[in-house]
DNA sequence: GCTGATTGTCTTTTT
DNA sequence: GACAATCAGC
């Protein structure tokens, strides 16, 4: 059987055009990763192209994996070589082999957003920044931006003069890139930047590595970003471009994708073909329809009518909740309900926009007895246990002999210097601070040769660095994962879990070990650098193949997947779109979330369920209403079910309803009352103090609920005759119901 | 000077 | 409901 044999007309051209570069567009579920891996296995099969001269690129390590079975699928054996990497992963690598051109050693360091938020924290200490006015989070976001803008400190300082905001943004992305030069230290912007440094200005490695590659693939083109197409441009200088993306899918401009490129690649490289792939293979009739209508109203867009053959009558169903409370508690019962019909758990997922939407799920499927696992959110390797325990074995990593300062092993020795309790406080570890810097050395160091604190901390931090010392010995004759538990045993990190019954944290750092011993398994020359050094890149352990379960994610983790049947969670205006991406981006970004709602929707093959719940929202802080995502599907495809549904666009503050508002109340509803319940009670033991959600009555008002409170003012919503009322909560007017 | 409890603030999306 | 800053107690 030839490897076209189950291609359509379009897909079968992309695969044959091996003569020049080449741009697929390839609608939802159009079979483009098909048309890939064909591509990629017709080369090597019809003696185009050596198998390691065949690069691919991804966007995620999940696409990665998935790219690399099915290629192995076609070709055996012969598929090891292939290059099937993402871009950052890719990246890594180049830099190992070429990274002393500039100056860095090859194990250099690459740093996560905990580490980078560490040193946030002492660049805000020593610069006397306070977080309240510069979060955190919102400077990792500034620095990256710049950083992957090619902008440097110096520059930002520059144009940032004049402007104290921005001057101290400018300072602290000084300071933060000088930490981490001091530390010889990479973060993941950086892999991209200096691999782009060593590519466009050193002849000698951009021939090098473009000698490398006869064909080079990138899939999800449509979220590339300047500085990834730039390195994609100087890698492909010798081969031959293939790129795959559907600017309909284009999810990551706030990450700065730039949908130009796509659009525009004929510019870069005249003479390119380009394919438009608009078979639909995946999604039922209604589902397609549906999102097609969905996406036809986003006004920058090229129009591309995705058509298919699926006979199938099944309609989209919509569910509306009558409040917060019952969607997910429907989502439960749907679910149990379709799997006692026969249909697995694992053909099912529910997809929202947010992480933090997924809590409600949990407790929903826990009470319900639904096996589930929720992917994302914090991630495996970003728990605190498991950088606990890795920190240990980072310490262990021996490259003692090198010149290198190591001074990224502070970091290291901050999280675990404390944990479990050695009685090492902030002014203990000021101390070790001053002296290894007055020293130039690192705290481990500083440890090493002097002691520190009270004659109790002492001999603590004694026995620490007993333990080390002892366990880095020990390295060469214990395999990892029997170093790791014994040293953890050791240290009391085991014992410090058991006696606070974090179960949970105990199963993680079992799942740690068991990951561990995988690795050493298939890696029998890797040793404990080359194990850190593996996982930096990841975010998630080897997670289990799909086992029968069902899967939680968001819609961005759920880019490029698609399930049998799938679950939109709290499509609600405000959640989805995001009121904050929409009143940071506005009309671009109100578009990016439609494609986003496009995304989600065509990931269902068979059956789609888009759900919504109304009633006051904690989060939102206003009355729910359905998203006009779900209004801008066709009601001739749509199945009703639930709570009617209300405008979604008469709701705001000034038109508040305080009688809907609290005929909604759950006072009736046996599910919610115990909630409200709960409340209660936690109310009283706060000293009876007025919180969200309380009944009030007021004496010239009447009946009303808290909606917000700030200090010792509550807002409260009342018949609608009155509204809401900002009101003083001590105010001997109001009493609680 | 360290620890534990409590209060207040804030939650978009990721390699 | 996670996390950091703050405060009281040992």
């Amino acid at each position: 059987m030839s490897l076209l044999d189950n291609l359509n007309e379009n897909q079968k051209e992309a695969v044959l055009c091996t003569d020049r570069h080449l741009r697929i567009i390839a609608g939802a579920g159009s079979g483009k990763t098909r048309v890939i891996t064909t591509r990629i296995a017709y080369l090597i099969q019809e003696g185009l192209a050596y198998p390691n001269r065949v690069l691919a690129i991804t966007f995620t390590n999940k696409a990665a994996n998935e790219m690399k079975e099915r290629v192995q699928q076609m070709l055996g054996p012969m598929s090891t070589t292939v290059q099937i990497s993402t871009i950052h992963s890719f990246c890594v690598r180049l830099l190992r082999e070429d990274i002393h051109e500039l100056g860095y050693p090859r194990n250099f360091t690459i740093l996560d957003s905990d580490d980078q938020k560490s040193i946030l924290k002492k660049a805000y200490k020593e610069l006397q920044i306070d977080v309240k006015a510069y979060s955190y989070g919102a400077m990792i976001g500034y620095i990256s931006n710049n950083k992957t803008a090619l902008i440097t400190a110096e520059m930002a300082k520059k144009s940032a003069s004049g402007w104290s905001y921005e001057e101290t943004r400018a300072n602290v992305y000084a300071y933060y890139e000088a930490a981490l030069k001091d530390m010889m230290a990479l973060d993941f912007d950086d892999l991209l930047i200096f691999t782009y440094h060593l590519l466009s200005g050193n002849e000698a490695i951009r021939e090098k590595w473009q000698r490398r590659f006869s064909f080079l693939h990138v899939d999800e083109f449509q979220d590339v970003d300047a500085l990834q197409y730039h390195i994609v441009k100087l890698l492909s200088g010798k081969g031959l471009l293939c790129v795959v993306g559907d600017p309909d899918q284009t999810i990551y401009t706030w990450r700065g994708a730039q949908v130009d490129i796509i659009m525009n690649f004929e510019k870069d490289f005249p003479g390119c073909k380009t394919v438009v792939l608009n078979e639909n293979y995946r999604s039922a009739a209604a589902i397609l329809a549906g999102a097609n209508a969905l996406i036809k109203n986003n006004r920058n867009r090229i129009d591309k009518d995705l058509f298919t053959r699926n006979q199938s009558d099944a309609k989209i169903v919509h569910f509306s909740a009558m409040d917060e409370a019952n969607e997910p508690v429907w989502v439960a019962a749907r679910i149990k309900a379709m799997h006692t019909s026969g249909i697995a758990y694992r053909d099912m997922a529910v997809l929202y926009r947010s992480n933090f939407l997924s809590r409600g799920l949990e407790k929903a499927f826990l009470e319900a007895n639904i096996p589930y696992r929720i992917y994302g959110g914090i991630r495996f390797y970003d728990r605190a246990e498991i950088k606990d325990a890795l920190s240990y074995l980072r310490l262990l990593a021996a490259k003692n002999e090198i010149d290198e300062k190591e001074m990224w092993k502070n970091l290291v020795i901050q999280r675990v210097i404390n944990t479990p309790k050695r009685g090492v406080g902030a002014k203990t570890l000021e101390q070790i601070e001053a002296y290894a810097s007055l020293n130039q050395i690192n705290l481990y160091e500083a440890l090493k040769q002097e002691t520190f604190g009270t004659a109790k901390v002492k001999r603590a931090l004694c026995e620490f660095v007993d333990i080390i010392e002892r366990y880095r010995e020990l390295v060469k004759e214990y395999s990892i994962m029997t170093l790791l538990q014994k040293l953890l045993e050791e240290v009391g990190y085991f014992d410090m879990l058991q006696e606070s019954k974090e179960i949970e944290r105990l199963e993680n750092i079992k799942e740690l070990l068991h990951d561990i011993d995988q690795f050493e398994q298939n890696n029998h020359e890797g040793g404990l650098d080359e194990y850190l050094q593996m996982i930096s890149l990841y975010s998630d352990a080897n997670q289990q193949e799909r086992g029968e379960f069902v899967q939680l994610m968001t819609i961005h983790a759920a880019k490029g997947l698609e399930f049998d049947n799938v679950f939109v969670y709290n499509v609600c205006e405000g959640i989805f779109p995001n009121e904050r991406s929409i009143a940071e981006g506005g009309q671009p970004a109100l578009e990016e979330e439609r494609r986003l709602a496009y995304v989600a929707f065509t990931r269902a093959k068979k059956q789609l369920f888009i759900s919504d719940s109304q009633g006051y929202s904690y989060v939102l802080d206003k009355i729910k209403t359905t998203s006009r995502f779900v209004r801008e599907l066709p009601e001739e495809y749509i199945e009703e079910v639930g709570a009617k549904p209300r405008n979604a666009f008469s709701s705001d503050t000034d038109t508040f309803n305080g009688r809907d508002f609290l005929s909604q109340l759950p006072i009736n509803d046996n599910e919610q009352d115990r909630v409200y319940k709960e409340d209660t009670v936690k109310v009283k033991k706060k000293k009876d103090k007025l919180c969200k959600g309380d009944l009030v009555i007021h004496s010239v008002f009447g009946e009303g609920i808290v909606i917000a409170i700030t200090d010792d003012l509550a807002s409260i919503a009342f018949d609608k005759r009155y509204g809401i009322r900002k009101i003083m909560a001590s105010h001997p007017s109001l009493s609680k119901k």
